[in-house]
DNA sequence: AATGAACTTGACTGAATGGTCAGGCCTGCT
DNA sequence: AGCAGGCCTGACCATTCAGTCAAGTTCATT
């Protein structure tokens, strides 16, 4: 059983390592940075977690739940407009609430997901051809305009992770504005424009 | 002056440099994993390079004029849309023939840019606040429908660097099909949507 | 062929870092 | 209060890694 004791440590180092591991890069981090930041002894933390690697896998086991919940929230009986848009919507908040953990993510997945292939080949693949199913779906029943499914949901990753994972670029060029400043706007434009389908005018003809 | 052998290896050095630092990171990539993709030892290495750091640096400082490039391309006199698009096939290009280049700046601004923030606040900002301006006075002139500048620009980005960075990911998604595959028609029709004003319809008034 | 400069390397050093361990300190329970 | 188990730590170890160096090899030039 865990004590009292055990579940704030273990929420302490958890944070602590979520804060330097997004921001470093697995072997950018050190334990000795995390137990700082954690307020905590290094063996003190190697007391709680096995090593650095369990940390870590950790971190990304509770990661994916939260990762993949907006993707399935998709419906199918919904109108297929209103669900793509409200889940860029909820991507784009999570880019606002957890950019740290988008930065882990970013991070994996630039070491070409070392930690992670295994999940994105099995349970985030077939979740994401599901989602492809529906969309195509959609599209063969004429309720939205022809898409291509899978650079559409790339599409929505790209834009939303973009403000979490660039944010210090975008502070840079913005004078330390909020990078999300504005970008929901922008992304409910774009977003709106793309699955309206363009009518045909006289001059292209 | 440089020798031929000297042009030879530092050419090697860069190229495996770029390679290791590319996968992982500043920390994570290590001089003997360069050496041994350059086929070089170790202390031949800093022979040509006076460390680690500096082997970097050459590489970013290589990098930052190709970046930008293509920013300074767009036209002011130029038809805006066509320049707009013509900037975001290049920036597409650019993400299928350098996606290293890519990753490893994708891997500096993660890190919260910490060599790299000279350049961004300084060179790269003039240069964006130059065209945000080009851009706002395409709208002024109604040459162009009414768009964030700042927000166009880092769509452009997020979109064509994705396929760089999230290589990996992609792959795994789409077994192991080129991530580019589709790309450039999906982003074409996307932007073409984007810049097109919609027309007003009874149906929203 | 001779010579000096450019190039190369095995063997090394010191610092950083992940991880261990023996022993001490709390905390909750009786 | 006493005590058993959970909690914590200083000191330590082994490895990794950036960087050094003295000594050798190759190259261009004459």
């Amino acid at each position: 059983m865990t004590t009292r004791i055990q579940k704030r440590n273990r929420r302490r180092i958890l944070d602590a390592a979520l804060e330097v591991f997004s921001a470093q890069g697995f072997r950018g981090a050190t334990l000795d940075q995390i137990a700082v930041e954690a307020g905590l002894s290094k063996p003190n933390l190697l007391y709680y977690f096995d090593s650095k690697e369990s940390i870590h896998a950790a971190l990304l086991g509770a990661l994916l739940a939260t990762w993949i919940d907006p993707l399935k929230a998709i419906d199918p009986a919904g109108d297929p407009r209103a669900e793509i848009m409200s889940y860029m919507r909820h991507k784009l908040q999570m880019a606002g609430e957890f950019p740290r953990e988008s930065r882990l993510f970013a991070n994996e997945i630039l070491q070409g997901a070392p930690r992670m292939s295994g999940f994105i080949s099995t349970d985030l693949k077939a979740l994401v051809e599901d989602r492809v199913r529906v969309i195509q779906g959609w599209v063969a029943a004429g309720r939205l305009a022809p898409i291509d499914p899978y650079h559409l949901i790339f599409s929505i990753w790209a834009l939303t992770q973009h403000y979490a994972d660039f944010d210090a670029q975008i502070r840079l060029l913005r004078d330390g504005a909020d990078p999300l400043d504005g970008a929901e706007a922008f992304l409910e434009m774009l977003f709106e424009r793309l699955l309206t389908p363009v009518p045909v005018t006289q001059a292209d003809g």
